[in-house]
DNA sequence: TAGGTGATCTTG
DNA sequence: AAGATCACCTAT
């Protein structure tokens, strides 16, 4: 069991690069007992202060406070009335950025996961897509807010991976933020069956 | 490629 | 108070 990932992950550095480094890592969920594990294969940065795609953009509402706290915190919403979206609060106070998880490798307590996604057996959509992923691992709107260096949901370390490996893409669904659309700050696993989109 | 679904934010 | 919008997914 690697060790539990410390707030000062979270709050140094850019959150592209934190983005980057999140992936390899080991995503823990332990929802009523339930414990989930998976390896991180693919994420997205989000920028509050320049970034036209990132809820907080320039702006603290109810909703995108969470971001503007210390790293280290969950960002759980629903999207289009259906999905809940896993995200972690990255940089510090006042610094609105975060990180949305896309994927992951199932790992541990699939049965779990396959459970909550109505699947009889174990495939590549099981937790590829921020709205998969979530719902594998048994997250929804309760679990925002949550400190990631709890016992409720964490991330456990695992070495960097190699950046051969690392694919830089553009985001997934946000044409809406005209040129910080084309940022590339969606990374994936290139050497992964576990990713949403390539 | 369309439609489901509801919280959130903006406008009036 | 109402309307538009939305970091998605599944099935035709």
């Amino acid at each position: 069991m690697g060790k539990k990932l410390n707030r000062e992950f979270y709050e140094n550095g850019k959150v592209e690069q934190v983005a980057q480094q999140l992936l390899g890592k080991i995503l823990v969920t332990n929802i009523n007992g339930e414990l989930c594990a998976g390896r991180i294969t693919e994420t997205e940065a989000y920028n509050g202060r320049m970034d036209r795609a990132c809820h907080a953009y320039q702006k603290k509402t109810q909703r995108t406070e969470i971001m503007y706290g210390p790293g280290g915190f969950s960002y759980v919403y629903l999207v289009y009335g259906i999905h809940h979206l896993f995200n972690i609060v990255t940089n510090k106070r006042d610094f609105a950025d975060a990180v949305l998880i896309r994927a992951i490798e199932p790992h541990t307590g699939i049965e779990h996961m396959l459970k909550r996604r109505g699947l009889k057996a174990i495939n590549p959509k099981l937790c590829c897509g921020p709205g998969n992923a979530a719902k594998a691992l048994g997250l929804n709107n309760l679990h925002n807010a949550v400190d990631l260096t709890g016992d409720l949901i964490w991330v456990e370390d695992a070495p960097i991976l190699k950046s051969q490996h690392v694919v830089e893409t553009t985001r997934i669904g946000v044409d809406y933020a005209g040129e910080d659309a084309k940022l590339r700050w969606r990374f994936y696993d290139s050497r992964s069956k576990f990713v949403s989109k390539r």
